[in-house]
DNA sequence: CTGTTAGCGCCTTCAC
DNA sequence: GTGAAGGCGCTAACAG
């Protein structure tokens, strides 16, 4: 009919033309959702600490843009999509309005550094599964995945103290809310306690952002000489590049006078001058692993909570004092 | 009483809508999109150029992170939500049922770094409305915001000639395919053209990547050192990173026997040493324009087609040969 | 095997 | 003022 002639009324030739011309036709999702009881879309949402400085600019997203490239890759195979929600923590009343409402758009959430009310994610959880990335791992009603920060931390440590002989260590904390800054933090005491000719010289209270690391390195270098650190330990890389810029900047060499270590290991670190020890977290993995369960408890919902840790990595470049032939990786506990 | 004014007192109100809290009922987003004929959703597509270097990880996302926040922050207001996916341009039929897929689950699309062919691009464009970021102002069937390429071109070889004399320039190209990496290189041969003293001498074919300014160096270094450009003008910094760490590699120092910027001003470029000069695309702005003329452009499908371009700013920090001193931004026309 | 229909959850309208 | 009903676009079940 299309291409000779064919007895065809005019009206039925018009609407086949028509559909035909409609080649992009897709079935509307809202209704296919409303008939599945399924709506093939996952949430990704992350916490903002809009914090005392602007440097919020480079929070948040920079830190879960692997997860969100693996979650996107697992996602894309069974054709779902991904939501994408940023909070931000001064408003914890609309944060929490803002997820539910997402919480209505998807099949199931997941939650990035994620500083939610337990109260907050118990409502949520009710409605869809929650799985955490890098959360609280005492969450009841999530599971939860995340790094091994307390092997992380043990590395970084035996590392500045046994192969550079670092005694005068320093740290620069994140906020208290963040499970993994408390981790982070308890970790590094223990482990410098593990080192009898290692002391912990003084600790700032940061908040994940590279001005936290300026500030810090101020309050050192407002130490008599004698009193100063000679190995910096960072709760994260942003921290720690704001620590080696002020640093550089006061004329303190890095890392002869001062090593500097770091944990995530974003691009940025390797960039540096010198390129940062870190720790790194396999974000990616952390992602595809938290998705692929959260799939699987979207299928079946009562399946038993599961808290899992994956090992972190100690990322060895020069900003502990290594030498550039040093360079490698080594897998912790 | 729960949508709209209701006669009832306050007290009442207050009551029902603690007990609705109470259950933790949402209304179910897609029986709402079914009568409302609107998801509240929009979606950001990202195409992500799968080339043969690994280096991928870099890409898309770090580039699109600005629109991203700037799009979200516009949504956040008025409670819509944003459906993100990252298409790889290694598969045009694949990206292309995605795209149609997602298609279906908003009410909006924005495209970023759209390497989209325009056939595919009409079909979506026929179904919801298409802003396209940073894409070619000739696509007739959306809306497009990108920066001002020419002028930013202009701006750095301007620099580069004038301020610090650099006569002969190289140029390290972006894919082709990529409507900005047109508009970047006719913009250098002309800014070239318009100083009489300075000329071209040579040309890499790269395609965004990191590596591409590694292998362009390659090839630069193999010449004879009298054949030497002594300024490399790179289409983005991805780029320009990759060749700043050849060169050093290859004990060049930047910018004092070669002078290097880029385009586009990631974060990262700030934290290299030397800090990169380049050109800066307000990416965030774009996002929040992009985003208010989708919204716009749901409400009221019939619109011109409007195409914009925003000013580029030269950023300029240390690798075009000026001093830590010197550092600051200029509009460019 | 094609054609019809019920109903997914919600909002709006209309009848009472 | 309260309550019932229709229909959004689709799919699955079922009738012809």
């Amino acid at each position: 009919m299309v291409h000779g002639q064919d007895r065809v009324r005019p009206s039925t030739r018009a609407r086949v033309l028509e559909v035909i011309e409609a080649l992009g036709y897709v079935p509307d999702s809202a209704a296919q959702s409303m008939v599945r009881q399924r709506k093939e879309v996952i949430g990704l949402l992350a916490v903002e600490s809009r914090s005392p400085d602007t440097d919020v600019e480079q929070q948040g997203l920079l830190f879960i843009e692997e997860v969100l490239r693996g979650v996107e890759a697992s996602l894309g195979e069974i054709e779902w999509s991904l939501l994408i929600a940023l909070l931000r923590d001064d408003d914890p009343a609309g944060a929490y309005r803002r997820m539910q409402k997402i919480s209505a758009k998807v099949d199931g959430l997941l939650i990035a550094e994620g500083i939610v009310s337990s109260e907050h994610l118990a409502r949520v959880a009710a409605r869809v599964p929650v799985v955490l990335v890098a959360g609280s791992p005492g969450e009841p009603h999530a599971d939860v995945f995340g790094v091994d920060n307390r092997a992380g931390t043990r590395a970084a440590v035996g590392h500045l103290v046994e192969r550079h002989g670092r005694t005068r260590l320093f740290e620069i904390a994140g906020p208290p809310a963040a499970p993994d800054a408390r981790e982070r933090r308890s970790a590094l005491e223990e482990a410098v306690a593990a080192h009898p000719g290692a002391t912990l010289t003084g600790s700032f209270q940061g908040w994940f952002a590279a001005l936290s690391g300026q500030l810090a390195v101020r309050e050192i270098l407002a130490r008599p000489q004698r009193e100063r650190p000679d190995a910096i330990v960072c709760a994260n890389d942003q921290m720690a590049i704001g620590a080696i810029r002020e640093l550089q900047t006061a004329g303190v060499r890095v890392p002869a006078d001062m090593a500097v270590v770091g944990f995530d290991d974003m691009h940025a670190g390797a960039l540096l001058n010198p390129p940062l020890t870190t720790v790194r977290q396999p974000m990616r993995l952390l992602g595809e692993r938290a998705c692929a369960r959260l799939l699987q408890r979207i299928a079946q919902p009562a399946l038993p909570r599961h808290v899992e840790r994956l090992p972190a990595e100690l990322v060895i470049r020069e900003s502990c004092g290594c030498g550039p032939g040093e360079a490698g990786a080594v897998r912790t506990a």
